[in-house]
DNA sequence: TAAACTCGTTGAAACGTTCTCCGAATCAGG
DNA sequence: CCTGATTCGGAGAACGTTTCAACGAGTTTA
């Protein structure tokens, strides 16, 4: 940056050009962008009609600097290729936006390392809180933010000590709607395709649905467990694998729609047919998941409730007000039904 | 912000603690961690040693503030839950990343309305720069970018006047392959479903494919071009609409991957098979497209190839060296075969 | 031996805001 | 018309950094 008096020329637009062209301070300006109350009309009038005419808006970063806030938020998610991501992102930004915050997006692509990096570039940004979307999170990683006083929110599974900044997801009311259906139609060899374990919350989806077959009354068979990756390339694989069995399943659950996905593609290469040969049952409703062939029949988690749910409590623990920040409601889940699941084969 | 004397305690973690702690100026630290050559060795030693202990780093808003800086990104794209976006940030932010940079993300929704507001957002963060990968992007608001010295990148058909910060894309030359691919197999009667009309390279799609058509012999019908909006919606409507025309198509391209997810629909919840029935072509080679069913013979245009494109152009940009911005050669497509197409059906 | 140069370090100004404090202006009541 | 209350505007410090100008200690030259 130049240092000579002027540099020239460039008297970069600022809040005193403002001030200078509507003949007020630069504290007024500054009141009157604000909107505080007690500006007076007329010069404030006079204020907006240069912030207008030279098409002026404050510098943000100069604004954080002496504010503290960045009016940045992190959102770390576990891979931006998942379409169920995106979808969250979009509400994300959506309710950021509306508040005067910008979103810095971070993809951990499952790596504990990754995740780290990501964290490091929210701090070194200084983000005014963070949402963590991925499906687990290290200790040591929250431990850190907290020591800054950054507000962090993530997902986990409903628990007894309910800390508020934890987004709990009631999984088990959706997949036992799935597992109830399936009992219905009749299977009683059903296989589960989980994501990667050393995540928590996918861990928590493979402990539901093993907690939910045992309610309905179906033991479950340790070969039917599958660890996927909730990617596509992991549903295939997985279910390549199950496919070499001696004893087949009749209907497959994956922790995800994308492995349901990557299932399906499986099963078309191998001419068998759903839900005739097998019935299959995604989770997360990503959009997609109605234009799948046949339409997939999945466990929706609602990303806009999450999304909202997420940023209300962000941001209510970034503008401590008088109300008080109310316990969350669990994130609810549900069936919707398509037309992957029918009756077991007659075998 | 409190401006009381201290306010108490919290001495802020800052360039100034290092410094008292290596025992040397703030100056000394700035030129240490900015890794200006003439510091003494074992000056810095100290510097690196203190900032170790006090686990430090340099505030990017006062950073920003001073240098003019900000080490933002813009992106701007149409639809983030097209997963051919994702593809594309994914490559960004890793490029980005990599060089110290964060990215800005703007999702228009096809809607000029906000990609003023994204635009608006860009400026008011002042990005070092816009990477605009959008469909189209209106006069006007590239040039606010260019009044303000924001250097701007964006997508655009190959033209004689190659203005350097144009990434021009051979659309031709892939969708060439796909027309001569169904030609060879038989098809005369094809189907255009185009993205929406209103935005250049959807439009520059569609020029490609009625100039190929012709250059195959073939005489386009008006009534086979449907203007879709590439989304999975725009798709399966697009697809009804054709199959209510008295005389039908034997095969349909389409101006990207979703709108042609949406046909597979359509036509699965029409009872037709493809490729018996129809053939089909798509665009952009999704991750996904590899896995829908039947699997999509697409034309592909490598994001990866993009994305790195633009951000080599835009990075050379703000870093102005002494090698030459060399023209950019345009982005090539070219055809994936699948299983989508195949002999039209003997009528 | 003093002057002229280097080299490396430091103090201080500047970036564009916000916000506190204080002085000026306005107004109502006596 | 004067006093006290009230309201509003302006000067200036502070935020954390970068970088310029200046300075001090060595080193070389006259």
């Amino acid at each position: 940056m130049k240092r000579s008096p002027n540099q020239g020329f460039t008297p970069r637009l600022s809040i005193r050009s403002v001030a200078s062209r509507a003949r007020v301070s630069i504290a007024t300006v500054s009141r009157t962008i604000n909107h505080v109350s007690t500006v007076n009309a007329v010069l404030a009038a006079r204020v907006w009609k240069a912030v207008d005419e030279l098409n002026y808006f404050p510098n943000s970063q100069a604004r954080a600097l002496v504010s503290g806030k960045s009016k940045l938020l992190g959102l770390i998610i576990s891979e931006i290729t998942n379409p169920f991501f995106p979808e969250l992102i979009q509400e994300f930004e959506k309710v950021a936006v509306e508040r005067g915050y910008e979103i810095l997006i971070g993809s951990t692509n499952y790596e504990p390392k990754t995740m780290e990096l990501c964290a490091r570039r929210m701090f070194e940004r200084q983000v005014d809180g963070v949402a963590i979307m991925t499906f687990g999170i290290e200790q040591f990683l929250l431990d850190r933010f907290a020591s800054d006083d950054v507000p962090v929110i993530f997902i986990d599974i409903p628990s007894k000590h309910p800390r508020s900044d934890i987004l709990s997801v009631d999984y088990r009311a959706g997949i036992w709607e799935g597992v109830q259906h399936l009992a219905a139609l009749g299977h009683r060899k059903v296989a589960f395709i989980s994501g990667p374990l050393q995540h928590r919350s996918a861990g928590a989806r493979k402990s539901a649905f093993l907690d939910c077959i045992r309610c309905a009354g179906i033991k479950p068979n340790q070969k039917w467990l599958i660890e996927g990756n909730h990617t596509l390339e992991g549903g295939r694989d997985a279910m390549q694998k199950i496919l070499a069995l001696p004893d087949l399943p009749t209907a497959i659950m994956c922790s995800n729609d994308m492995t349901a996905i990557g299932v399906q593609h499986a099963l078309f290469d191998a001419s068998l047919k759903i839900p005739e040969d097998f019935s299959l049952i995604g989770f997360d409703d990503i959009h997609l998941a109605e234009y799948t062939i046949p339409p997939l029949t999945t466990v929706q988690m609602s990303c806009k409730d999450l999304a909202q749910a997420a940023m209300t409590s962000l941001l209510s623990r970034l503008q401590p007000r008088k109300d008080k920040v109310e316990p969350e409601e669990p994130i609810t889940t549900r069936l919707v039904v398509r037309r992957t699941t029918g009756p077991p084969k007659a075998s």
